[in-house]
DNA sequence: AAATATTTTTAGGCAAGTCTAAAATTTATT
DNA sequence: AATAAATTTTAGACTTGCCTAAAAATATTT
């Protein structure tokens, strides 16, 4: 089955909208999301719904059925490799990529995907620490966490911050820390719930504020 | 300025159509190429006339104007690299990528297409021997040309065949003679056509059959 | 529980792109 | 030059996806 772009952002953005396909999604809700008029969400809904993509009851929000949670899997997959590539080969930073994925994301060619995940030797989450589902639409166990929840002796490597701020970003950097950068917590402290933590050349202690904005995938 | 897709098929088919846009376009042979019909065509001539990429005098046929060449240009350019990279990166037959280019030529990202030329390091022919032009819209002065029509001591490259039989292929195949192969024309014979040529590891002679059936570029 | 506010749907319309069938124009043949 | 054949354009219709304005349903306040 094929479907248009418009058809492809609609169920990518109510699955997203509805935590992985559980919840209901409303229809101002998906609006937001996508930039456009409720009225037009509507007109598209009752087309999904026709297609047997989505459960609509008239005033209830729309939920994805397991076909219409396939097809944004396949766009979520497509999305986040193309992202990879951007970032890995062409070396486009990882706030650049996003609206080109979004194009590239509705590129047709199942075959394509797989000799560009290959390429990409299977990576498993994309620049921003998200998940990539391989071809059967599964997604890895691990999840982005925050580095505060994680407990002491877990390796786990840096995918994303909560603070983008300059200040912050730059205090990493002066440490050693950025995105894929291994590392592995040594111990916690109860008194002020600072860490210690260890990579690859260095050891050091980090605040509970760094901590609680250190977005890491536990290996 | 950004276009629709479709407009941006027509501009490209145009083009070619045009022998790079010199001559004059039946509305007839538009169809033909986009597999539309010629109604359709009428229709969207008017508009590509509307926004002056054609020049367009009812039943006289169209033919682009610099705006329209140019645009015709970019997306050829975008088509012919991720050509490239389909065969160099990703592994795929050159006889497997020109759908999925069909889709790739539309994406729209001056920057991507830059950082794709430089990954893969500025490719002057795609893996069917035709020319890239250059982010300004330049072609090489070099071209295809059939191996008959080279004159002795010339160095070139195989980019295609005429006749793509599978015997031929077996034969060529056979001789070490593949797409990008290097060719020193060695001699010319005057009698029969026929040729010298020396690869890398060996000196052969082809007939002027084989001669007529091979494109290849001038170094 | 009634009134008010918010959300969602309907009604009607518009642009892009395509189609079929019929009319107009150009080209080829007698 | 007249007729026939081919090409091209017009007329009218359809789909997709979007919009505004108004009506209907649901949720929140009073
Ligand atoms: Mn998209
Ligand atoms: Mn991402
Ligand atoms: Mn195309
Ligand atoms: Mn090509």
């Amino acid at each position: 089955m094929s479907f248009t772009r418009s058809v492809e952002n609609y169920l990518k953005a109510i699955y997203h909208l509805s935590d992985h396909g559980v919840s209901k999604v409303s229809t101002n809700a998906i609006a937001r999301r996508l930039k456009t008029k409720a009225s037009s969400v509507t007109d598209m809904i009752k087309k999904l719904s026709d297609k047997k993509l989505v459960v609509y009851k008239k005033y209830q929000g729309v939920h994805l059925t397991d076909s219409g949670k396939e097809v944004a899997v396949r766009i979520i997959r497509k999305h986040r490799l193309w992202e990879v590539f951007l970032v890995e080969k062409l070396n486009f930073a990882w706030d650049e990529v996003h609206d080109i994925a979004e194009q590239l994301e509705h590129i047709e060619s199942e075959k394509l995907v797989d000799r560009l995940d290959e390429f990409l030797e299977f990576p498993s989450h994309d620049p921003h620490g998200d998940p990539i589902p391989d071809k059967w639409g599964e997604f890895k166990p691990s999840k982005k966490v925050v580095l505060s929840d994680v407990d002491a002796g877990a390796i786990c490597f840096c995918v994303g911050v909560i603070d983008s701020s300059a200040k912050f970003l730059r205090y990493l950097d002066k440490n050693g820390i950025a995105l894929g950068t291994q590392l592995k917590v040594v111990s916690r402290e109860e008194f002020d719930k600072s860490m210690t933590i260890k990579t690859k050349g260095n050891t050091m202690t980090i605040s509970k504020l760094t901590a609680d904005n250190l977005y890491v995938i536990i290996n």
